[in-house]
DNA sequence: ATGAAAGCGCTAACAG
DNA sequence: CTGTTAGCGCTTTCAT
């Protein structure tokens, strides 16, 4: 064996080749062991891993995503501060790691928008990008698209090359309703969340709901908003009127609150009172003093499914359905009951 | 001018050798305008970023990495679902990238530990680390900051060539006291922590305050925790004695917002009754129907001086202190009031 | 199973 | 100011 001749005045870590000198063997074989890749014998793989770790050795992943043929990056945009977010990102990681891709983060800041995040995940190459939550029109999505696999969670985007996933937000505020009707509540106002998509399909999914009821009489929406300062104005507006409604479904857990505080302030009990449901499943609805009944959606099956994707697309697998609407789910907690003296409508 | 050879078969994005012969440049040339670095005439400057534009160039970032001499690369592990880190990683990014460098995250989840996170960041051969919140035991952050400089957010740690910078939790609890005081309070009661660093500087800062004002005979120290539950129990211990203090400062936001909803639904009045003061600033305390007197630690000012201390150790400067201890600030909301019939003690 | 050699796309000296 | 020449540390054919 050509013992390979040693560079000389070494500075940094050790490299590939120092260990490759170190247990006797090319570069390529480490290479191989390193990676976990097969055709090296148990004998050498033994003796390399040996070697890597008498000299400390730690793969340098810029060479290694710069030799590769497919970088393997997940390149994932996100709010650091919408906690909803966060949820995504570790199931994100969950998924991607179990296929063997690595997660490159791309926060968004009051200092860095969305073009710049997106700028430093095509940087990296990227194979594919999952953004989170974008706000960027449609249009320089698709052109995004084009490039390289893109996949929209959170939002419904249905501009041509772009896949999406988001849950059905009629489709939560219909449970929402349900909920309510089946506890035996007919007066049931809903607080907008004001323009936006988002707010649209609440709306009508209210509006859908109250419908198949037969309530459509009651229908009734008051403008809110997606704060709860928003809540707590509709919630005076409500209480001004001389009789309140049995129940209130509120654009978000924001606007929820508000309603509930002012509510509660003003001496109605909740839930006695007046049912108060939310959307979002945000972590001030869990918060035992609120205790929020809402909608929430999973977070770890969206972020496993956009992985999914993604990586479907690289493989140039089939997909049916570019755009994925999963089905939120009602979490009931302590703000809603039966109205004020009935039963449930139904056992 | 000789032309360039132009590659064969072309697969990928355009490079900087495709722009080079577009431009009719050397790569090196190329090379410094992209970089914007001193040494090409305006001419040739505006000749190659009009190359670049035709051809939809952007630079790889994994071979301008592995180029570089120094990666320019601040690795930052952080907590995606502590919303504290949020905050410093906004002022992270801000910071590093007014002097001239990149960041890279690295998220702790659930399937993603800390040596994992170090390990992506190592990985990527960053200049220095920077660690939000880190929880392994001083020794391991050591040995890694034998290796290259790492600074420790939010976390007092005297480990030889480790940074930090955090705030002073006793100081808070004291300005809290203090407050109080000069409210008029005396019975201050402090609802702990429970063990780990942070719970007891707080309370040596409760009893150091509370003695400085001559109010060592009212010091009592209620277990308490980190949760809701756990305020909400400390409060009903307080509630089944016969006579309430006329405040109390809990070990943080939740367990001072599970207290003063025990205390509220008990029909006593806040802050008109009793007087209530969290810590840390967060998401909760704000909430309009919370409006919480806390503490709070300027996430953008330590996120400043960490980079800052980062860059100082890269560029080999003498660094005075190896702790950076900032002041934290009392942020004076609604939960908090002059004693009942007390007027303050000074004006 | 193992090794040799050719890049990946860029930066950094150095030479003109 | 501009071009030439070496690598950075690793993966990847292609031989052996």
């Amino acid at each position: 064996v050509t013992q390979p001749a040693a560079r000389s005045p070494r500075r940094g870590r050790p490299t590939l080749e120092d260990v490759a000198a170190h247990a006797q063997v090319s570069r390529a074989l480490v290479s191989i062991v390193m990676r976990g890749a097969p055709g090296a014998s148990e004998t050498t793989r033994a003796r390399v891993l040996q070697a890597a770790a008498d000299l400390g050795y730690r793969p340098d992943t810029r060479a290694r995503l710069l030799a590769r043929t497919r970088s393997q990056l997940l390149g994932v945009m996100f709010n650091v501060r919408h906690a909803f977010h966060s949820d995504l990102v570790e199931g994100i990681y969950a998924a991607a790691e179990a296929d063997g891709y690595d997660v490159v983060l791309s926060a968004l800041t009051p200092s860095r928008d969305e073009a710049r995040a997106e700028e430093t995940l095509l940087g990296y190459r990227c194979d594919a990008l999952l953004l989170l939550g974008p706000e960027s029109p449609a249009s320089p999505l698709a052109d995004l698209a084009r490039r390289l696999p893109v996949v929209v969670v959170g939002r419904r985007v249905s501009a041509e090359p772009v896949d999406s996933i988001h849950s059905a937000d009629d489709e939560g505020l219909h449970q929402a309703v349900d909920h309510l009707v089946t506890l035996g509540h007919q007066e049931i106002v809903h607080i907008g969340g004001g323009r936006g998509p988002k707010a649209a399909d609440r709306r009508r999914g209210y509006r859908t709901a109250m419908r198949q009821h037969d309530l459509g009489d009651h229908i009734r929406v008051l403008e809110g908003g997606q704060t709860t300062d928003a809540g707590a104005r509709a919630a005076r507006r409500l209480l001004r009127a001389d009789t309140l409604p049995t129940a209130v479904v509120a654009y978000d857990d924001d606007c929820a609150v508000g309603a509930l505080d002012t509510l509660v302030r003003a001496g109605v009990s909740v839930p006695r009172d007046i049912s108060i449901v939310g959307y979002d499943d945000s972590l001030i609805s869990r918060f035992p003093h609120v205790n929020l009944t809402t909608v929430g959606q999973d977070a770890h099956r969206m972020a496993g499914l956009a992985v999914r994707r993604a990586l479907e697309r690289l493989n140039g697998e089939e997909v049916a359905e570019r755009e994925l609407i999963l089905s939120p789910h009602l979490i009931v907690r302590g703000t809603t009951d039966v109205p004020r003296g009935k039963a449930p409508a139904r056992a």
